[in-house]
RNA sequence: GCGCCUGUAGCUCAAUGGAUAGAGCAAUGGCCUCCGGAGCCAUUUAUAGGAGUUCAAUUCUCCUCAGGCGCGCCA
């Protein structure tokens, strides 16, 4: 028995008793007060207009709808329909969830196919602490949607292409020629960090003086590709160079896929930028040619009358699907922008046949959301088919100061320091805690000291101390009675039932988060229940209590919760642990 | 200037439009003949300001103030 099935039985009664079908499907049980019950439904405020009755009146009428012996009883408070529910709703619940464990909040595949494509930090530098936001979030929506019985893809999209990326192998060319004396100008825009210089090292222990004479496109192209190769530590084509590049294993640097698996953030896929430039040129019009992938986009655009060409750059219409001005798609140098190859990224997934994708961005990228919705409209595809969600930034906090993050001035927290000094346990929680609408201060001296502030201590302690009276039950051969007798013979007291209910009503918690991706929900009940267990814990012994009755009773609470506790950890990607 | 996000306790943050706005940290005072005191209990303090919609507003609408971000032929 789980909140579906409760749910159901009283929509079934109000639907036959009200005949109203849409009213009585948007009936939701929710949790309440211990003061008020166990649960409560406020569908009556709803229906007061409709019947032309007080809240009050309409109430007194569903009241006599609803007949189960899952509750014992229902009143109805100026209103407010409370639920108080009895113990076969305890017996029932009690039971499916000790027999199905954490699969109880994984529910069944419902055909969904969704896509979530988050970090997708561009390879020229190692991440930083903001990146890893991100990669929390990405990677719990993706974790929760699974539970909802979706099957999810995860994928990181690699801006190997593109003018950044040159930028980039320009910077490491000027270090690498500094290496022999060779002066080069580097424009102010160059990156300037330390690690920059470490690849410049790197190549030129490698491969000496090999790059030297190649002309100018060869050598960049050559250190684009070595450089997506150190920073990201994946390429799409593996040349000699990066043949020869893995012989050698010593690179400071560590990749930024290393640094995401450290924090438990993986990928089902790797979609590379540079796979959009494959193919063969195709004429757009006899004054342009682009790729065969970037072509096709384009010139759907083109017959349908989306596109005008402006001082030799061709614009995109956007202004026509509520986007605030038109958009270059093609620059009148006749390269494409980032904009097209982003769309054509995004039809691309639209192709391999998702339901839904989401795209996890920081808040600097919100003026490109329009711009993509208005692309997909375009390209007729139902804008609705991407969700964005946009986090705001990470202000690091060191000594009270704020530390600025730039990879320009090569000032920055690498995310990858961040899980050296305060655990991946640790950073992933305080990543998770806050909605993702809000501004995170990230106090370092705080997360450093690894100490009682964490939480994640707290919910670790909890889990821990549970364990160890089953533990304890199994080494002192503890005796128990039927569990039966708990239920027919023994009644749960209100401590009892403000957990069982909370979790009881997780399955709908992790519903509503499915829908608006509030994933900081997630730590924020464990907590909660943590703090309720550990008041059981400490008002309630349980190996200790000399009736059979109440010692098998409570040991069923110790049990349910640590089925909860385990799926929580899970779904945080948080390693519990049975000892601390 | 226009658009988006934010403004809640001394600090960091919660609260599907619901009943008496909750936690942690910090402060003060209590709890270990213990299944783990990394815990429990008690006390103190808050919705930026103003209109409106609603039976009901921290939540929705509008205005004002404050902070952040965006408004490229960058990505």
């Amino acid at each position: 028995m789980d909140i579906y099935s409760f749910e159901g039985l009283i929509k079934k009664a109000l639907r036959e008793c009200l005949q109203i079908l849409e009213v009585s499907e948007s009936v939701k049980v929710l949790l309440t007060k211990e003061s008020f019950g166990d649960f409560t439904i406020n569908i009556a405020f709803k229906l007061a207009k409709v019947f032309k009755k007080s809240p009050k009146l309409v109430a007194d009428d569903l009241i006599n709808c609803i007949k189960t012996d899952l509750i014992e009883s229902i009143s109805n408070v100026n209103g407010y329909i409370n639920i108080k529910v009895s113990s076969k709703f305890y017996s029932e619940f009690v039971k499916s969830l000790l027999e199905k464990r954490e699969n109880y909040f994984i529910l069944e595949n419902n055909g969904n196919s969704i896509q979530v494509e988050f970090v997708s930090a561009n390879p020229t530098g190692p991440l930083h602490v903001g990146n890893g936001r991100g990669g929390i979030i990405g990677d719990t929506i993706a974790r929760v949607l699974e539970t909802r019985g979706c099957r999810v893809q995860r994928e990181y999209y690699v801006n190997d292409a593109g003018s950044k990326m040159d930028l980039f192998a320009e910077s490491v060319l000027y270090f690498y020629l500094k290496r022999f004396g060779i002066e080069k100008s580097l424009s102010d825009e160059g990156y300037k960090g330390e690690y920059i210089k470490d690849i410049a090292d790197k190549i030129y222990e490698v491969f000496k003086d090999k790059f030297l004479n190649y002309d100018n496109d060869s050598v960049i192209e050559a250190f684009k590709n070595i450089g997506v190769f150190l920073l990201f530590g994946k390429v799409r084509e593996e040349t000699d160079d990066i043949k020869v590049l893995k012989q050698s294993t010593s690179f400071k640097i560590e990749s930024i896929l290393k640094t995401l698996k450290r924090f438990g953030v993986s990928f089902d896929n790797i979609f590379f930028e540079s796979s959009l430039y494959e193919g063969v040129d195709v004429e757009v019009d006899p004054t342009l040619k682009l790729k065969e992938k970037l072509t096709k986009v384009l010139l759907d655009l083109l017959n349908k009358g989306y596109i005008y060409k402006s001082d030799g750059a061709y614009y995109f219409k956007a202004t026509l699907f509520n986007d605030d001005k038109d958009r270059v798609l093609v620059r009148s140098t006749g390269e494409p922008t980032y904009t097209l190859t982003d769309i054509a990224y995004h039809i691309d997934k639209f192709n391999r046949g998702y339901s839904k994708v989401i795209d996890v961005w920081g808040q600097d990228h919100f003026g490109h959301v329009a711009t993509m919705k208005a692309l997909l409209k375009a390209s007729n595809i139902d804008p609705d088919f991407l969700d964005v969600v946009l986090y705001q930034v990470v202000h690091l906090f060191e000594d009270g100061v704020e530390v600025m993050m730039s990879k320009h001035t090569g000032k920055f927290y690498t995310l990858s320091e961040l899980i050296n000094e305060v655990q991946k346990d640790a950073a992933r929680f305080f990543f998770l805690m806050k909605s993702v609408d809000t501004h995170l201060n990230f106090d370092i001296n705080l997360a450093k000291k690894q100490s009682v502030d964490n939480p994640v201590y707290y919910l670790q302690y909890t889990y821990a101390r549970l364990h160890n009276i089953i533990e304890e039950a199994k080494k002192r051969g503890t005796v128990f009675d039927d569990i039966e007798n708990v239920f027919t013979k023994a009644s749960f007291n209100e401590v009892e039932r403000v957990i069982l209910n909370k979790i009881f009503y997780l399955n709908s918690v992790l519903d509503d988060i499915s829908v608006d991706y509030s994933i900081h929900r997630i730590p924020n009940y464990a907590l909660d229940l943590a703090e309720n267990i550990n008041h059981f814990y400490q008002n309630y012994p349980v190996l200790k209590e000399e009736n059979v009755l109440n010692r098998t009773k409570r040991y069923l609470i110790v049990q349910v919760s640590l089925v909860a506790l385990s799926f929580l950890f899970d779904l945080m990607g948080i390693e519990k642990k049975e000892r601390m």
